[in-house]
DNA sequence: ATAGGGTTAG
């Protein structure tokens, strides 16, 4: 309340010199009680004295009752003021019906209203505000369009609060209507109805009219660009919440809270680290580091670029830190597997609630520490009592990463109890964790129990299962009954080509591949591996060297499934010809060795082995692994290279296994034979 | 006299 006792004070001496008698002593005494805040006394002064008090003294009193939402002072005051002046201005009514709508008594505002003996556009428009500020936006919208029925102009003040109500209702078609009912009145230059405008067509996705709105406003404010950018973030186009918040930087307008805010989530959500870092400098520049919200977000920033140590400091140079800033620097460390880090910070906050619970859980879960899990779990249970579905899918998680299916079945009893079932979430974490525990026929059941409820996940969730657990003929066979009710992702078509592959399925694997050429599926690198590993499996090396050289870019797992595949036809020469192409920037790692001694053994060819072998620790800082001993093993014994065979048994700095012995006597005895 | 946006952690 930006008007002050006194102010009123002020105004009312000037008012007295035009009635020359004195202030009486009854508004004396008002203002007394009011500048001590004493706001009841004052009221109940007012209403003991049978006199009329000045208007500007009601119109305070009015709106101090709208603030304080004290609905019994408004009714006394409207009594006061009908009983002594019989013709009092309309702006004072229209304050009353301000303040009935703020004290939520619709009743009172609508009965003034109709009663009022003349009624001017404010009147309208505080009975909109007060059906608007309450909920009732169909009411609004109905009453704004019976005073346009009236002939009444409607005034920029109107247009706005009705736009409000439109908003929330996501009425789009009726803001157009408005829209041009405004701009026919010519009020096209008003910011404040630019902005609303622009706010509307956001809220209801149509974000290029939401541009062209905010573009034909001359001098946005903050709050306009406020609007801007969050309607970008909410659907979803991050880049461009970005580009409008430095189009606004470069604009010299200074951002409220909330913008930097909506900007910085908008680069967590695309992981733009550089971004968030000029975003930070802006911050630092205009000092809101003590922000909690604006530095909560920040930490998000670097927690999902992985710049943990930023961070931290953003967390520490922090002077209050609350719940929110708290949670957000240890769920930091524990979705970057830092759980013991996370645990420690989670000891020591001040206050926790089950958001904290639940992200300290879920670092345990991301890092399959299932143990933890289940211990934290049990914590949890004793000292907080809060449960919610964020919760249970952690839980069901557990439960599937220990394939403990019994205690599974007790989550789905409580689930059941609890009336979670309905939760999408909960419901696929349930089916998930049947199905990695290898109870198909329960996961069989759950599915068609959610009938109605089940989506894609659910689908994806029962058809690696199948194809997880060696039953790729009724994956897929459960894939074209999918397809009668959802689209399947890129995801699930990876899972069926590995589990065409694994059958040896060739015509539903060529299907599969069909299906998503037709269907324009962008082939990324984990599906083109995919691809070529089922077409190997399936002997079908020829198309899965197509599908390799195709690829726009590879990267060191692609590359290996083609070694693999080669290896698996007995192509050990293209083996050992391709990786001479690998491409710079692509090192070969362990896995890709393990392949090249594989083609080595194909290819009887001893001495490249052996120097490849070599390299692995002299070139790339490989430490070569169990099974790159094996394949020397193998390499030599299958050459019959004994000498070397002996030499290379005794530099291993570990004894020879027993699986080891037996390929070495194996070949030994076939040599003598 | 009356009008717009409304954030952060799982």
């Amino acid at each position: 309340m930006a008007v002050s006792a006194s102010s009123i004070l002020k105004r009312l001496l000037q008012n007295i010199n035009h009635k020359p008698q004195n202030l009486s002593s009854i508004t004396k005494s008002i203002l007394n009680h009011l500048n001590s805040g004493r706001f009841r006394q004052a009221v109940s002064v007012l209403f003991a004295s049978p006199e009329p008090l000045p208007y500007s003294l009601y119109a305070h009193l009015f709106s101090l009752c709208s603030s304080k939402k004290d609905i019994v002072d408004a009714r006394k005051l409207e009594c006061h003021l009908l009983t002594f002046s019989p013709c009092p201005p309309v702006f004072l009514l229209n304050r009353a019906i301000e303040a009935y709508g703020e004290c939520g008594c619709l009743d009172d505002a609508r009965g003034l209203f109709d009663e009022m003996p003349e009624r001017n556009g404010g009147s309208w428009n505080s009975m909109i505000t007060a059906y608007a500020r309450n909920g009732f936006h169909e009411s609004a919208l109905c009453l704004f369009s019976e005073m346009i029925r009236e002939g009444i102009v409607p005034n920029v003040f109107s247009v706005v609060s009705v736009l409000g109500s439109c908003g929330i209702l996501l009425e789009f078609g009726l803001s157009s209507q408005v829209h041009a009912l405004a701009m026919k009145y010519g009020h096209s230059k008003n910011v404040i109805l630019g902005t609303s405008l622009v706010d509307i067509y956001g809220k209801c996705g149509v974000m290029r009219n939401a541009r062209r709105m905010f573009d034909e406003i001359e001098t946005p404010t903050a709050v306009s660009w406020n609007v801007i950018v969050r309607r970008y973030l909410e659907i979803g186009d991050g880049k461009e919440a970005v580009l409008m918040f430095f189009k606004m930087i470069r604009g010299d307008v200074k951002p409220l809270s909330f913008t930097f805010s909506n900007a910085l989530v908008a680069c967590s959500t695309m992981s733009a680290l550089k971004e968030g870092m000029q975003i930070h400098a802006v911050v630092t520049k205009i000092n809101y580091e003590k922000d909690k919200v604006v530095s909560s977000s920040l930490i998000d920033v670097y927690v999902r670029c992985g710049h943990l140590e930023s961070a931290r400091a953003v967390f520490d140079q922090l002077v209050s830190k609350d719940l929110i800033s708290w949670t957000a620097i240890m769920s930091g460390y524990a979705v970057s597997g830092r759980s013991r880090e996370a645990r420690e910070l989670f000891n020591m906050m001040p206050e926790r609630n089950l958001i904290s619970w639940n992200a300290m859980l879920a670092g345990y879960t991301r890092l399959s520490h299932w143990d933890d899990a289940l211990e934290f779990i049990f914590l949890m249970k004793r000292i907080t009592k809060e449960i919610d579905h964020v919760t249970l899918v952690l839980i069901l998680d557990v439960c599937a990463g220990l394939s403990d299916v019994e205690l599974g079945k007790q989550v789905h009893g409580f689930i059941y109890r609890h009336g979670f079932s309905t939760n999408i979430f909960v419901s696929n974490a349930l089916l998930n964790m049947y199905g990695k525990c290898g109870t198909l026929k329960s996961a069989r059941v759950w599915f068609y129990q959610m009938s109605e409820g089940r989506d894609t996940v659910s689908w994806n969730a029962l058809l690696t299962s199948y194809a997880r657990h060696q039953r790729g003929e009724q994956a897929i066979s459960l894939f074209s009954e999918m397809q009668w009710e959802s689209i399947p992702s890129i995801y699930i078509l990876g899972t069926l080509l590995t589990a065409c592959g694994n059958i040896f399925a060739l015509n539903h694997g060529k299907q599969i591949h069909g299906f998503m050429v037709r269907n324009f599926y962008e082939l990324n690198t984990v599906i083109r591996g995919a691809l070529v590993s089922m077409y190997s499996k399936c002997r079908f090396v020829l198309y899965a060297f197509v599908i390799f050289k195709e690829a726009d870019s590879r990267d060191v797992a692609l590359w290996n499934i083609m070694i693999f595949g080669l290896c698996h036809n007995g192509r050990g020469r293209e083996v050992l010809e391709l990786i001479g192409l690998m491409e710079e920037g692509v090192k070969p790692d362990h896995v890709t060795f393990h392949g090249i001694l594989l083609a080595c053994i194909c290819e009887h060819e001893a001495e490249l082995g052996r120097l490849y072998f070599n390299s692995m620790s002299d070139e790339y800082f490989l430490i070569p692994r169990m099974e790159h001993y094996e394949c020397m093993i193998e390499l030599y014994s299958r050459c019959g290279c004994m000498e070397e065979l002996e030499k290379f048994v005794k530099s291993m700095p570990f004894e020879p296994t027993v699986a080891m012995l037996t390929r070495i006597f194996m070949h030994a005895r076939s040599m003598v034979l």
